[in-house]
DNA sequence: CCCGCCCGCTTGCAATTGCAAGCAAGCCGC
DNA sequence: GCGGCTTGCTTGCAATTGCAAGCGGGCGGG
């Protein structure tokens, strides 16, 4: 696996966990991995295993197989757009009477967006749900400190 | 991983590979994984990573995702509803009041679908396409020999 | 008999994965 | 100053992963 993938699936595992305002610690617990080896995974100093991710996405609160195209086991649903067509299609629950209605209904939102040029440019674009942290904490100088950190990763 | 998961894997894997009238040695090395290693797999005595299930999946030119929901480590799509849910919260060409329409609007058709017991059920199964072997052999013989071990597999 | 080829599997080992124990730094209250 | 708590990270180690070298067996041909 290139290591530039393993480096932005930290990078993603990173901006996720501070999405959902959550300390290294934290996630590590809920995630049920060590916290040593969350940070390795974030500086992308270790490549993990698909239980793993499952385990890190999980505590997230995002989908497992986000982080599994991050970490480049499996494809991207390749363009956003495509993405939801593909799932709406795909989704055995619906019929085909269902599908298109949908289908309509999310192309005129498409161009409802490039008609405004409007679109949930919020940062949480993966549908991120900031979690309350599991214990209070001095959340203002955490987030100051993390961005310090950040700053760093990214030379990494 | 439970055992049993990895169990159904190789013998997953084994199938497909009888099914493509590959030796073990065969898609070994078009899977570019050792032969040995992949014996180990087809017996669950291995519990291979994402990247080698990939490659055993190239090589038997079905989806990697389809082992990768035999190995466990990705939900399987039929009847999974959520999926779809996932993918309009994360479609980053809709700003959120779109997607709780979008979501609205599915969730309408589930109830629809519930109460008229109505739904397309097609099943896209794993699409197995037996392949060539990539070199002549005595295949009546292998497939004879093959039999036998798999039934001293099935014990393991 | 021999040999060569194929077959699946055994075994020992190096590299990788994931963890426990612990470090250093920052913040806060006394 | 101190101690207590939090934070992210370092380090050594055990277990796991994947491989190379090789085994034993079957088959066909000389």
């Amino acid at each position: 696996m290139a290591s530039l993938n393993v480096g932005s699936l930290g990078e993603y595992i990173r901006e996720q966990r501070r999405n959902a305002q959550y300390s290294l610690r934290q996630l590590a617990e809920v995630a049920g991995v060590s916290n040593p080896y969350l940070s390795q995974i974030e500086r992308g100093l270790r490549k993990p295993s698909a239980e793993i991710l499952q385990q890190i996405a999980k505590a997230l609160r995002i989908s497992a197989e986000t982080l599994y195209v991050q970490a480049g086991i499996l494809e991207e649903r390749d363009g956003d757009a495509p993405a939801l067509r593909a799932a709406i299609l795909a989704d055995p629950l619906l019929n085909e009477r269902q599908k298109q209605a949908l289908l309509a209904v999310y192309e005129a939102f498409l161009k409802e967006n490039r008609e405004t040029g409007e679109s949930s440019g919020a940062a949480a674009a993966t549908g991120t749900v900031p979690a309350t942290p599991p214990a209070g904490s001095a959340d203002a100088d955490a987030d100051a400190d993390a961005d310090a950190d950040a700053d760093t990763g990214a030379t990494g």
